[in-house]
This record gives structure tokens, sequence and C-alpha cells, in this order.
DNA sequence: ATGTAC
């Protein structure tokens, strides 16, 4: 009965009516629920007589901010100018992806953007779209999987064994690699990013630590794949001081799985809720990051995306132990995530959405298809693509147009022409869906360098 | 991308 805390108790005590009550009302329901109300309302006096005091307290910051500085809501318009911007493969990218480019250039907080040449239609920013903005973050600017990243590990391993231990090789990855939606590893060692305070202090991440926890080490489904081939290493000045010519790769690309996706959902209706746009550019609404909600999402979205790069050590160290062999290389990088970076000599927050961060001198991995080379570059540090370059070669054609358009025996087909093997992969997958990555890589010859490239050859994703 | 929906 009068167990539970409601938003009477603590209009009682003091605390002004306003929605950001209700919503720290909430977190406190959901999280403290357990505790007696009697402690929460002592407490909650004394967050009236010292609000300062809780300020950055993960339950009582937001009510805080209430109280001291409320989130301003208002209907924000577009500029009618847009932001600078540079396009690269402008010819191969189709004009739906360049439209919501411009829209976003258009948010009173762009300050530049650029289009990569493997761009396509997203939710919000396109695929392949890089925005700066200033003091603050779009969650739909950085995608539902954040921290979504490659990894090659590079091997000192004869190419033949690609061949002649095909069979230990395809068993590697149907056994020891997991996909799908429900994938979980339960029984695995503890992670040091269970420790982050994060997962303590931010009450979303509490209720997620769990599942995260679950699915370490597990890919995921859609474009995500675990995959061997052939590193070919091509400058003699590579960073590991490889002879050129050719080893074995471990290539993998996933994400933040669960924990992402739902940071994403959560932090895209709070954004949605606290600044509102016209509706064709709903998507790209942000949060501020002198805000309670921007500053949590900055810190959530971080965790997320190192236990991305966690899942991928998984994946790459369970590999390397059962080829019994020692790394001479590993190149990895996230796609989908914001960066702080200076542009014209002012801090911004940098979003890339399915594009590879490329400053100068920055590694990275490109991939092309299953049947197509990807590629390990070195980035230019071209001011004009803010320090960025492709994620891959993009999607030509829609997972639905994939379905109508292609047949099991054509994939079947792709693969034998390239001396492919796939464990698993549907038609929505097939190397067809791609763009040509060599005309890509021509695109971006001012935003990256190559300095090698990775042929799959044992290729595993979602069935 | 994700236990497809505040």
């Amino acid at each position: 009965m009068g167990n539970k805390l409601k938003g009477k108790d603590l209009i009682k005590l003091g605390f002004p009516k306003n929605n950001s009550i209700n919503i720290a009302l909430g977190q406190i329901n959901r999280y403290r629920k357990r505790e007696k109300k009697e402690r929460i309302l002592e407490e909650a006096k004394e967050v009236l007589l010292n609000p300062g005091k809780f300020q950055n307290n993960p339950i009582w910051g937001k009510v805080v901010e209430g109280l001291i500085k409320p989130v301003e809501v208002k209907l924000h318009q577009l500029k009618n100018t847009r932001a600078p911007f540079t396009i690269y493969g402008e010819n191969e990218i189709d004009e739906q992806a360049k439209y919501q480019l411009y829209d976003a250039l258009k948010l009173p907080i762009a300050v530049a953007g650029a289009l990569m040449p493997d761009a396509h239609v997203g939710y919000g920013l396109p695929i392949g779209g890089v925005l700066a903005t200033e003091n603050a973050v779009i969650p739909y600017g950085v995608g539902v999987d954040i921290g979504c990243r490659m990894c090659l590990t590079i091997y000192p391993i004869k190419t033949s064994y690609l061949k002649g231990k095909k069979h230990q090789l395809e068993n590697i990855l149907s056994n020891h690699t997991k996909f799908g939606m429900y994938e979980t590893h339960d029984k695995k060692h503890d992670h040091e990013i269970f420790e982050r305070q994060e997962f303590n202090d931010i009450p979303l991440l509490k209720r997620l630590k769990v599942k995260a926890f679950k699915q370490l080490g597990t890919s995921g489904g859609g474009n995500h794949f675990v995959e061997f081939g052939k590193v070919t290493i091509t400058d003699v000045h590579n960073e590991w001081n490889l002879d050129i010519g050719e080893y074995i790769g471990v290539l993998s690309h996933s994400g933040s799985r669960g924990l992402g996706a739902n940071i994403a959902k959560h932090y895209t209706y709070l954004a949605t809720k606290q600044c509102p746009l016209p509706k064709n550019v709903q998507h790209l609404a942000w949060l501020d990051l002198n805000t309670h909600d921007g500053q949590e999402y900055w810190l959530a979205m971080n965790l997320a995306g190192d236990y991305a790069k966690a899942c991928h050590d998984d994946i790459h160290y369970r590999i390397g132990k059962l080829l019994g062999s020692k790394a001479v290389a590993k190149i990895e990088n996230h796609h989908n995530f914001a960066w702080k970076e200076t542009i014209n000599e002012k801090e911004c927050i940098v979003h890339r959405k399915g594009a590879t961060p490329a400053s100068r001198g920055e590694l990275g991995i490109i991939p092309g298809s299953m049947t197509a080379p990807g590629f390990i570059v070195r980035g230019l540090g071209n001011d004009k693509s803010l320090n960025s370059a492709s994620h891959g070669a993009g999607r030509l054609h829609s997972r639905r147009k994939c379905k109508e358009k292609f047949t099991k025996s054509d994939i079947k087909q792709q693969l034998k022409t390239h001396d492919v093997t796939l464990i698993g992969g549907g038609i929505d997958e097939a190397p067809m869906a791609y763009k040509d990555i060599k005309k890509v890589m021509n695109n971006q010859q001012e935003l990256v360098e190559v300095l090698g490239t990775f042929t799959p050859k044992i290729v595993r994703m979602d069935k």
C-alpha cells in the first residue's frame, strides 16, 4: 500500500511538480523498490537540502538536474544552410543517403560532415555517414549496434593450412564461435570489463550486466562473421616488421550484442523526448552532453564499445589457443561509434556510423565481402573526411531484394568460383549483395593507404 | 543490430 514511493511523497517534501521528477521516480521505484520507503524519503530530504551533493549520483542525479537546471524541451527547427561536407565516390551513392546527410547537416548542432564511398540509407544518419556536432551526441548517429567493430589477427602459419587443415579450421568455427540472437557462452572466465563501475552506477546497465556476461564472446547475427583467410602483406614498412608475403588471418566482425542494442534503444527514447525535431528528422534527436542523460549515454556508449572489444578479444583468444600459434599482429577498429575530436580547433563529437576512423597513421580494417578481399589500411588524416574512411564495400541490394533476386545455388556458385567455404549464412548476406570493394577503395585513395589484404577462405555466419 | 513494443 503505502510502501511504494510516489510522486505525491516527493512533492509533499517540496520537490517541484515537473516531468523530470517523474522520470527519476520511475528509476527509483524500478531499481530500489526493495528498500524501505522511509529510508528513501530521508535521502530525498537531504537531496532537497543539498542538491549539489547529489549532482552526479546515479539515482538522484536526474532529480537534481530537474531542481537546479531542468532540461529545456523545445522544438528545434532545421537551419536552411548545410554545415560543410564532402562526399567520396558520389556517383556510387544513392540520392536518398545524400539527402539524409544534408538533413543532418542542417541540425543546429552540426559542425561538419562527410559521406564515405560505401554509404547507403540508414535510420537517422546514413550508414557510411560521418557527422561532427557541438557538445551533443545523437544516439542514432552512432547506430543501434554501438561499437560494432573489426578485428584481424595475423598468425605466422603457412597459407597451405587453409586447404590442408580445412576440416580442423571448419571445426573451430563450427564449435567455438557462437552465432544467433539467442546464443550465449555460459561457462567462461570472468572478464575485467564486468568490474567496471558503470555497471553499478547506471541503473539501466545494472539490469543489463547479466545478459552482457552471458553474451560475452558471441557474434550475434546479420552481417556479423568470423572467418579464416589469407593475409597478404604488401607494405615493407608495416608496423609489425612483417616480411612481405602471405599469412593466415582470423577476421571477426561483430558488436556489443544486447548490451549496446538496449543502450541505444533507451537513450534514443530519452533523446526523442528531450529533443523534439520535425518529423522527417526525428531520429536525429540528440542529447546535450551537459545534461544528466547526455553524460550517462556517453559513459554507457563507451562501456558498450569496450564490451564489443572484449567480445572480439574473447573470440580471438579462444581461436588462437586452438590454432596453437602466437599472433604476430592484431588490427582492430570500431566503425559505429562517437569520439571527442578536434575539428577546426574546436572540440566536437564526431559520429561515425559505418565509417572507419582514419586519422594520420591510424590502422584499420575494411572488409570486402566473403568472396572479395578486405583491406588493411593506414589513415592519411584527411580533414575533409573528418579523418574517416568507408567501413566496407557497402550494400548494393537490400536484404529483401536479395531474397527476391538470388537463390541458394547462385551463392553456392559464387563461393565455388572463389574457393570459399561458408558455414551458415543466409540469402540476404549473399556476396552479390555488396558493392565492388575495389571501386570503393579507388574512391577513397585520399583517405587511407593500403598495407595489405585479407582474402576470406572459411567463413562462419549466422544461419 | 536486437528477446522486433514505453
